[in-house]
DNA sequence: ATGTCACGGGCACCGTGA
């Protein structure tokens, strides 16, 4: 069973990469986040097409939200949650759902801008609740996965030399990413042995992809049960590498699905 | 190099966000 995160800045344009990718690969959960599309526009009938089923939390131009299943061997997507439980918010940024006994977190954290700024201030409180409201979802979910764009690269090694915004990689940011580690998640990407400046994001601007000047943003956190059972966890470049790429690369977690409950 | 995209407003291109 393969689990990935992508965000795709904007799924209207970016569906044709989707759809190509998904036939590929046949991932069977996809984490998006940037939809840039309210729920009325969202393109279910062309990814039922393809064989999956969606549910989503979108919003006009900004953020939004969806988590796919491949139907064949994940069925529905259940118990759906949209945005964090008591935590006022008007952006689309979480989705949860239960797939094959697997709880699903999709989210796309806010971005920040700057540290010390107003967007940072509620990246902050965001963070806060996510971290508040998972604890109770660990509790009566044994396996469970946030995965999504974290707007941040939780250790040195994560963010290319050049990087010097402290937004992304700045120590509230870093502690925040530590305090969801400390309810017993474990980053899949760091179980495994990987090259050396490994990114999943890469500015649009001054060639920073084939320079290779990036950041490692996007995550999939796997609690304690689920961490046995993950095989392998990978960035995928390749539509990276596309025409009209985003400037995000989907991060692949695999699991070894025999030991799921169900 | 304030360098690239995507989007909305509104119909040419500019402001915003990333």
């Amino acid at each position: 069973m393969k689990i990935a995160t992508w965000n795709v800045n904007s799924l209207k344009v970016r569906l044709p990469h989707l759809l190509d990718w998904l036939a590929t690969t046949q991932t069977d959960v996809v984490c998006l986040q940037e939809l840039k599309c309210e729920d009325k526009a969202f393109p279910l009938a062309d990814i039922e097409a393809a064989g999956y089923r969606a549910v989503f939390n979108g919003q006009k131009t900004y953020n939004g939200v969806a988590i796919l299943t491949r139907a064949e061997t994940c069925g529905e997507p259940l118990d759906v949650v949209r945005n964090i439980p008591d935590f006022e918010d008007e952006q689309r940024r979480i989705i949860a759902a239960t797939v094959k006994g697997v709880r699903v977190v999709c989210g796309y954290f806010p971005n920040g801008q700057a540290v010390g700024s107003e967007k940072f201030e509620y990246k902050m409180r965001w963070l806060a609740a996510l971290t508040d409201w998972l604890r109770g979802e660990l509790a009566t979910h044994s396996q469970l996965v946030l995965a999504g764009d974290y707007n941040i690269a939780p250790e040195d090694r994560d963010a290319t030399p050049e990087w010097q915004d402290e937004i992304h990689v700045s120590v509230p940011e870093r502690e925040a990413f530590g305090a969801l580690v400390a309810l017993g998640l474990a980053d899949a990407f760091r179980l495994f042995e990987q090259p050396e400046k490994s990114y999943s994001w890469w500015d649009y601007r001054m060639m920073a992809f084939r320079r290779n000047i990036g950041l490692r943003i996007d995550h999939l956190l796997v609690s304690a049960a689920l961490r046995e059972q993950v095989s392998a966890c990978v960035v995928d470049q390749a539509p990276r590498k596309l025409e009209r790429p985003s400037d995000h690369a989907p991060v692949v977690l695999t699991l070894t699905s025999d030991r799921l409950a169900v």
